[in-house]
DNA sequence: CAGATAGTAAAGCTCTTGCCTAACTATTCG
DNA sequence: CGAATAGTTAGGCAAGAGCTTTACTATCTG
Protein backbone atom coordinates (compact mmCIF):
# COMPACT_ATOMS: atom_id res chain seq x y z
CA UNK A 1 0.00 0.00 0.00
CA UNK A 2 2.89 1.97 0.21
CA UNK A 3 3.57 4.41 -2.53
CA UNK A 4 7.75 4.85 -2.57
CA UNK A 5 9.13 6.39 -6.26
CA UNK A 6 6.14 7.23 -7.92
CA UNK A 7 3.76 10.72 -7.78
CA UNK A 8 0.32 10.53 -7.05
CA UNK A 9 -1.26 12.10 -10.13
CA UNK A 10 -4.43 14.12 -9.70
CA UNK A 11 -5.19 16.64 -12.09
CA UNK A 12 -8.21 17.20 -10.34
CA UNK A 13 -6.94 18.02 -7.13
CA UNK A 14 -4.22 19.98 -8.66
CA UNK A 15 -7.24 22.41 -10.12
CA UNK A 16 -9.51 21.69 -7.12
CA UNK A 17 -6.92 23.10 -4.20
CA UNK A 18 -5.36 26.06 -6.90
CA UNK A 19 -9.09 27.28 -7.63
CA UNK A 20 -9.44 27.59 -3.89
CA UNK A 21 -6.09 29.29 -3.14
CA UNK A 22 -7.24 32.56 -4.38
CA UNK A 23 -9.84 34.73 -1.88
CA UNK A 24 -11.81 36.45 -4.64
CA UNK A 25 -12.31 33.28 -5.73
CA UNK A 26 -13.42 31.85 -2.35
CA UNK A 27 -15.52 34.92 -1.99
CA UNK A 28 -17.32 33.27 -4.75
CA UNK A 29 -17.87 30.42 -3.44
CA UNK A 30 -18.84 31.47 -0.28
CA UNK A 31 -21.30 33.70 -2.07
CA UNK A 32 -22.62 30.60 -3.66
CA UNK A 33 -22.75 28.58 -0.81
CA UNK A 34 -25.95 30.83 -0.01
CA UNK A 35 -27.66 30.11 -3.60
CA UNK A 36 -27.67 30.84 -6.94
CA UNK A 37 -26.02 34.06 -8.50
CA UNK A 38 -25.70 35.90 -11.47
CA UNK A 39 -22.19 36.60 -12.53
CA UNK A 40 -22.48 40.25 -11.74
CA UNK A 41 -23.79 39.81 -8.15
CA UNK A 42 -20.22 37.41 -8.13
CA UNK A 43 -18.29 40.04 -9.20
CA UNK A 44 -19.73 43.15 -7.54
CA UNK A 45 -18.20 42.77 -4.38
CA UNK A 46 -14.77 42.34 -5.60
CA UNK A 47 -12.43 44.92 -5.93
CA UNK A 48 -11.30 44.24 -9.82
CA UNK A 49 -13.11 44.41 -13.45
CA UNK A 50 -15.65 42.28 -14.49
CA UNK A 51 -13.95 40.57 -17.24
CA UNK A 52 -11.35 39.78 -14.65
CA UNK A 53 -13.92 38.54 -12.31
CA UNK A 54 -14.87 36.22 -15.32
CA UNK A 55 -11.39 34.72 -15.46
CA UNK A 56 -11.97 33.20 -12.06
CA UNK A 57 -14.93 32.26 -12.54
CA UNK A 58 -13.63 30.31 -15.42
CA UNK A 59 -10.96 28.58 -12.98
CA UNK A 60 -14.01 28.21 -10.55
CA UNK A 61 -15.73 25.91 -13.16
CA UNK A 62 -12.44 24.14 -14.66
CA UNK A 63 -11.94 23.02 -10.91
CA UNK A 64 -15.65 21.39 -11.07
CA UNK A 65 -17.09 23.77 -8.33
CA UNK A 66 -19.62 25.88 -9.83
CA UNK A 67 -21.72 25.22 -12.85
CA UNK A 68 -23.42 27.37 -14.92
CA UNK A 69 -26.05 28.02 -17.07
CA UNK A 70 -27.29 30.96 -19.64
CA UNK A 71 -30.93 31.73 -19.71
CA UNK A 72 -31.67 34.89 -21.64
CA UNK A 73 -28.45 37.74 -21.32
CA UNK A 74 -28.20 35.96 -17.75
CA UNK A 75 -25.54 33.38 -16.77
CA UNK A 76 -27.00 31.94 -13.12
CA UNK A 77 -24.18 30.69 -11.33
CA UNK A 78 -24.46 27.54 -8.39
CA UNK A 79 -22.10 25.73 -6.65
CA UNK A 80 -21.66 21.54 -7.11
CA UNK A 81 -20.70 20.35 -3.81
CA UNK A 82 -19.28 17.17 -5.23
CA UNK A 83 -16.06 19.04 -6.03
CA UNK A 84 -15.96 20.44 -2.57
CA UNK A 85 -15.59 16.77 -1.02
CA UNK A 86 -13.06 15.69 -3.21
CA UNK A 87 -10.76 17.72 -1.36
CA UNK A 88 -12.29 17.19 2.50
CA UNK A 89 -11.70 13.73 1.28
CA UNK A 90 -8.14 14.11 0.39
CA UNK A 91 -7.21 16.14 3.86
CA UNK A 92 -9.53 13.00 5.48
CA UNK A 93 -7.47 10.62 4.50
CA UNK A 94 -4.00 12.41 5.33
CA UNK A 95 -5.72 13.22 9.32
CA UNK A 96 -6.52 9.37 9.11
CA UNK A 97 -3.16 8.21 8.16
CA UNK A 98 -1.89 10.76 10.70
CA UNK A 99 -3.93 9.20 13.69
CA UNK A 100 -3.14 5.83 12.41
CA UNK A 101 0.45 6.43 12.83
CA UNK A 102 0.24 8.22 16.48
CA UNK A 103 -1.77 4.83 17.18
CA UNK A 104 1.27 2.79 16.21
CA UNK A 105 3.42 4.76 17.78
CA UNK A 106 1.95 4.65 21.19
CA UNK A 107 2.23 1.15 20.27
CA UNK A 108 5.34 1.43 19.76
CA UNK A 109 6.35 2.94 22.94
CA UNK A 110 4.08 0.54 25.02
CA UNK A 111 6.36 -2.01 23.82
CA UNK A 112 9.96 -0.37 24.41
CA UNK A 113 8.32 -0.02 28.30
CA UNK A 114 7.05 -3.39 28.65
CA UNK A 115 10.16 -4.63 27.24
CA UNK A 116 12.63 -2.56 28.68
CA UNK A 117 14.59 -1.73 25.73
CA UNK A 118 15.08 0.47 22.58
CA UNK A 119 16.68 0.09 19.54
CA UNK A 120 16.49 3.13 17.00
CA UNK A 121 15.19 1.25 14.15
CA UNK A 122 15.47 3.87 11.27
CA UNK A 123 14.03 3.06 7.74
CA UNK B 1 -23.99 38.49 9.20
CA UNK B 2 -23.45 38.44 5.38
CA UNK B 3 -20.30 39.90 3.68
CA UNK B 4 -21.36 42.09 1.12
CA UNK B 5 -18.80 44.62 -0.51
CA UNK B 6 -15.82 42.95 1.44
CA UNK B 7 -13.50 40.49 0.68
CA UNK B 8 -12.88 37.56 3.28
CA UNK B 9 -8.81 37.98 3.74
CA UNK B 10 -7.16 35.10 4.84
CA UNK B 11 -3.35 35.12 3.74
CA UNK B 12 -3.17 31.58 5.78
CA UNK B 13 -5.85 30.30 3.56
CA UNK B 14 -3.89 31.82 0.31
CA UNK B 15 -1.22 30.23 1.49
CA UNK B 16 -2.56 26.80 2.77
CA UNK B 17 -4.58 25.92 -0.34
CA UNK B 18 -1.91 26.97 -2.54
CA UNK B 19 0.67 24.94 -1.02
CA UNK B 20 -1.61 21.58 -1.55
CA UNK B 21 -1.96 22.70 -5.30
CA UNK B 22 1.06 21.33 -6.31
CA UNK B 23 1.20 17.72 -7.23
CA UNK B 24 5.07 17.05 -5.76
CA UNK B 25 3.89 18.71 -2.50
CA UNK B 26 0.92 17.11 -1.74
CA UNK B 27 3.16 13.48 -2.27
CA UNK B 28 5.68 15.39 0.54
CA UNK B 29 2.63 15.46 2.74
CA UNK B 30 1.29 12.12 1.83
CA UNK B 31 4.47 11.02 3.01
CA UNK B 32 5.29 12.90 6.24
CA UNK B 33 2.15 12.00 7.40
CA UNK B 34 3.48 8.43 7.75
CA UNK B 35 6.30 9.71 9.71
CA UNK B 36 9.44 12.31 9.94
CA UNK B 37 11.53 12.12 6.96
CA UNK B 38 14.58 13.75 5.98
CA UNK B 39 14.50 16.43 2.80
CA UNK B 40 16.31 14.06 0.78
CA UNK B 41 13.94 10.87 1.11
CA UNK B 42 11.18 13.14 0.50
CA UNK B 43 12.82 14.47 -2.30
CA UNK B 44 14.24 11.16 -3.67
CA UNK B 45 10.51 9.82 -5.46
CA UNK B 46 10.23 13.16 -7.18
CA UNK B 47 11.01 14.05 -10.54
CA UNK B 48 13.02 16.79 -10.09
CA UNK B 49 16.28 18.25 -8.68
CA UNK B 50 17.28 18.42 -5.00
CA UNK B 51 16.89 22.22 -5.13
CA UNK B 52 13.48 22.29 -6.44
CA UNK B 53 12.32 19.66 -4.15
CA UNK B 54 13.50 22.32 -1.26
CA UNK B 55 11.87 25.34 -2.75
CA UNK B 56 8.86 22.89 -2.39
CA UNK B 57 9.23 22.07 1.45
CA UNK B 58 9.76 26.28 1.92
CA UNK B 59 6.07 26.47 0.91
CA UNK B 60 5.15 23.60 2.93
CA UNK B 61 6.98 25.27 5.70
CA UNK B 62 5.72 29.22 4.82
CA UNK B 63 2.12 27.56 4.88
CA UNK B 64 2.58 26.11 8.75
CA UNK B 65 2.00 22.42 7.04
CA UNK B 66 5.78 21.21 8.10
CA UNK B 67 7.79 21.82 10.83
CA UNK B 68 11.88 20.99 10.51
CA UNK B 69 14.65 20.75 12.29
CA UNK B 70 18.63 20.32 11.51
CA UNK B 71 20.76 18.41 13.47
CA UNK B 72 24.14 17.86 12.23
CA UNK B 73 24.02 18.23 8.73
CA UNK B 74 20.20 16.55 8.54
CA UNK B 75 17.16 18.37 8.15
CA UNK B 76 14.12 16.19 9.30
CA UNK B 77 10.73 17.08 8.38
CA UNK B 78 7.87 16.24 9.86
CA UNK B 79 3.67 17.47 9.35
CA UNK B 80 1.69 19.95 11.39
CA UNK B 81 -1.79 18.95 11.33
CA UNK B 82 -3.18 21.72 13.04
CA UNK B 83 -2.55 23.67 9.53
CA UNK B 84 -4.41 21.09 7.13
CA UNK B 85 -7.44 21.40 9.99
CA UNK B 86 -7.89 24.87 8.79
CA UNK B 87 -8.25 24.06 5.40
CA UNK B 88 -10.46 21.20 6.70
CA UNK B 89 -12.36 24.02 8.72
CA UNK B 90 -13.43 26.27 5.82
CA UNK B 91 -14.34 23.29 3.93
CA UNK B 92 -16.98 22.39 6.60
CA UNK B 93 -18.28 25.26 7.05
CA UNK B 94 -19.17 25.80 3.38
CA UNK B 95 -21.06 22.49 3.72
CA UNK B 96 -22.75 23.62 6.73
CA UNK B 97 -24.10 26.74 4.71
CA UNK B 98 -24.61 24.85 1.64
CA UNK B 99 -27.12 22.33 3.86
CA UNK B 100 -28.14 25.16 5.76
CA UNK B 101 -29.48 26.79 2.46
CA UNK B 102 -30.95 23.59 1.21
CA UNK B 103 -33.13 23.03 4.53
CA UNK B 104 -34.47 26.62 4.11
CA UNK B 105 -34.92 25.77 0.18
CA UNK B 106 -36.98 22.59 1.54
CA UNK B 107 -38.82 24.84 4.06
CA UNK B 108 -39.74 27.27 1.15
CA UNK B 109 -40.78 24.69 -1.18
CA UNK B 110 -43.22 22.83 1.83
CA UNK B 111 -44.50 26.95 2.55
CA UNK B 112 -45.39 27.03 -1.08
CA UNK B 113 -47.29 23.39 -0.62
CA UNK B 114 -49.55 24.76 1.90
CA UNK B 115 -50.07 27.96 0.69
CA UNK B 116 -50.87 26.38 -3.04
CA UNK B 117 -49.17 29.53 -4.32
CA UNK B 118 -45.86 29.85 -6.47
CA UNK B 119 -44.24 33.81 -6.93
CA UNK B 120 -40.84 33.66 -8.57
CA UNK B 121 -39.21 35.68 -5.90
CA UNK B 122 -35.65 36.57 -7.35
CA UNK B 123 -34.34 39.79 -4.94
C1' DC C 1 43.08 15.60 6.63
C1' DA C 2 40.48 14.13 2.33
C1' DG C 3 36.47 12.75 0.39
C1' DA C 4 31.69 11.68 0.53
C1' DT C 5 27.21 13.24 2.09
C1' DA C 6 23.24 16.54 3.12
C1' DG C 7 21.66 20.62 2.48
C1' DT C 8 21.77 25.88 0.79
C1' DA C 9 22.38 29.84 -2.00
C1' DA C 10 22.37 32.36 -6.30
C1' DA C 11 21.16 33.44 -10.85
C1' DG C 12 18.51 32.82 -14.75
C1' DC C 13 14.91 31.16 -17.81
C1' DT C 14 10.15 29.99 -19.19
C1' DC C 15 5.40 29.49 -18.48
C1' DT C 16 1.37 30.72 -15.89
C1' DT C 17 -1.55 33.99 -13.18
C1' DG C 18 -3.98 37.84 -12.47
C1' DC C 19 -5.03 42.04 -13.77
C1' DC C 20 -6.30 45.70 -17.08
C1' DT C 21 -8.62 48.26 -21.17
C1' DA C 22 -11.11 48.31 -25.34
C1' DA C 23 -14.16 46.42 -28.36
C1' DC C 24 -17.83 43.40 -29.38
C1' DT C 25 -22.31 40.34 -29.00
C1' DA C 26 -26.64 39.31 -27.41
C1' DT C 27 -30.78 40.42 -24.87
C1' DT C 28 -34.31 43.33 -22.92
C1' DC C 29 -36.70 47.75 -22.17
C1' DG C 30 -38.89 52.22 -23.53
C1' DC D 1 -35.86 50.84 -33.53
C1' DG D 2 -32.39 52.75 -30.13
C1' DA D 3 -30.42 52.63 -25.63
C1' DA D 4 -29.29 50.25 -21.57
C1' DT D 5 -27.91 45.87 -19.54
C1' DA D 6 -25.22 41.37 -19.02
C1' DG D 7 -21.77 39.03 -20.49
C1' DT D 8 -17.82 37.77 -23.61
C1' DT D 9 -13.52 38.08 -26.39
C1' DA D 10 -8.94 39.74 -27.42
C1' DG D 11 -4.61 41.55 -26.50
C1' DG D 12 -1.18 43.03 -23.52
C1' DC D 13 1.55 43.63 -19.40
C1' DA D 14 3.78 42.75 -14.70
C1' DA D 15 4.57 39.58 -11.19
C1' DG D 16 5.03 35.00 -9.46
C1' DA D 17 5.79 29.96 -9.77
C1' DG D 18 8.57 26.21 -10.85
C1' DC D 19 12.42 24.45 -12.70
C1' DT D 20 17.40 24.25 -13.87
C1' DT D 21 22.61 24.45 -13.25
C1' DT D 22 26.48 25.90 -10.73
C1' DA D 23 28.78 26.80 -6.77
C1' DC D 24 29.21 26.74 -1.95
C1' DT D 25 28.93 25.33 3.26
C1' DA D 26 28.65 22.39 6.68
C1' DT D 27 29.12 17.68 8.72
C1' DC D 28 30.35 13.07 9.03
C1' DT D 29 33.63 8.93 7.86
C1' DG D 30 37.81 6.45 6.76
Amino acid sequence: MILRYMLNQSPDLDRLFHALADPARRAMVERLTLGPAPVSELARPLPMSLPSAMQHLGVLEAAGLVRSEKIGRVRTCSIDPHALSQAEQWINARRAEWEHRLDRLGDYLKTLESEGDGDDSGR
